[in-house]
DNA sequence: CGAAAGGTTGACACGTGTCAAAGTGGGTGG
DNA sequence: CCACCCACTTTGACACGTGTCAACCTTTCG
């Protein structure tokens, strides 16, 4: 929720969530074809977004976490696009979406807001579509993990340790390459001293390293 | 403009366009961090997108052509956050984002139509991340051409001929492969007498064909 | 405890990138 | 109006990064 609203205001926005909903780990929050009635806020867990071919090939389009929204993709057609996949246990916020639109027209700060989040999701797209088509394998793991210790750490957590809620095979979905590419460059970041790895375990030791990798040219 | 509105209604929502703006081939119009004010509706003309890293490496992030929008880019952070480039001479409609606003708040089809344009956007960029992921060079430019002329054709241009408004670096740097691998992709659709291609000139001469390139399992 | 899923590592293959040279077409100035 | 020039495109030879396939290891969970 967006600053700026008054206690009575709140109370009104409140209305926005319908209920919460629980999905459990490997259960689909909402899935290709479904029927879009409701945008979905993370109060807790990690779900990942996937669409897939109808030979059977799968992408990733990106991994979320709480306080982020999902589920946008079905506004367009009023069906969903994608499958959302609860990546751990997780809890969220049913928003039907007809709510929030209603409540937009009367809150000129909601509304803003709802524009923001969507217009973030496009240049959040925008940046992966420079990932997959310009960097090589390291890059893309280095700012990919630079990403994900940069959202935990707004969210209280270390900026240095982490715990991946994703498979390598799902990694490297999202970031384009194979499994075996992706534990590759793990393990090649670790003998060079950049990170510590142990499965799913990942401990950064050299941030500034990572950033280098990341973006060549801009170190310093 | 969506369906469904009376005179009187259209009327106003005239009011959202603030005034046009011609843009000459080769001329941006707007630019990576330029304060976002407005979106822009292509009356004539096509465009490119593009972002670009500190090291100058660029990533066209889509093509746009008549009837499209552009600028969702700015929303979330108030500065444009890519390159808009006219591919030639184009006209465009601006459409100050505040007046979008206000009058999406008078108007609920108007507000559902923003939020359409933008979850396809989203949606449009999903694609491109499975292209850019998952698929192989020619299955790229099949799938690029497919889209383009389909698009042309929905303006009522031919659904087999068409004049590309964009180099071979541009459309490999939309697809995320060389220039020389696109002008190789070409030549190999032309040799298996799929298409005719001579220079920026493409005819369709198989289209069956490249959908089975571009997805093998979907034919038939 | 055993099986299944996920992760690591090695050898090799292959698609695409890189570099270079030549061809093509369009625009501009003399 | 022609000729030149420059940007773009095509094509070839070769290099290299990542994919593929396989074996083995680790961890989790029934």
């Amino acid at each position: 929720m967006p600053a700026g609203f008054n206690t009575a205001d709140m109370k009104k926005l409140d209305e926005i969530v319908a209920t919460r909903r629980r999905v459990k780990q490997g259960d689909m929050l909402f899935s290709n074809g479904d029927v879009f009635t409701s945008l979905y806020a993370i109060r807790t867990g990690f779900f990942k977004t996937c669409v897939s071919t109808e030979d059977g090939r799968e992408q990733v389009t990106g991994f979320q976490m709480a306080g982020e929204i999902i589920g946008l993709d079905g506004i367009v057609t009023d069906h969903h696009s994608c499958n959302a996949v609860a990546l751990e246990d997780a809890e969220v916020c049913i928003m039907p979406f007809a709510n929030v639109e209603d409540l937009s027209r009367e809150f000129p700060l909601l509304q803003r807001h709802v524009h923001k989040i969507m217009s973030r999701e496009i240049v959040r797209e925008n940046s992966v579509m420079m990932l997959l088509g310009n960097m090589r394998a390291e890059e893309r793991l280095a700012a990919f993990l630079l990403n994900l210790v940069q959202r935990l750490h707004a969210r209280g957590f270390s900026q240095s340790e982490l715990t991946l809620r994703m498979s390598r095979e799902e990694i490297g979905s999202y970031l384009g390459m194979k499994l075996e590419t992706v534990s590759r460059a793990f393990s090649k970041f670790s003998d060079e001293g950049i990170i510590e790895v142990k499965q799913r375990y990942v401990r950064i030791l050299n941030a500034d390293a990572l950033k280098k990798i990341f973006n060549p040219e801009t170190c310093n």
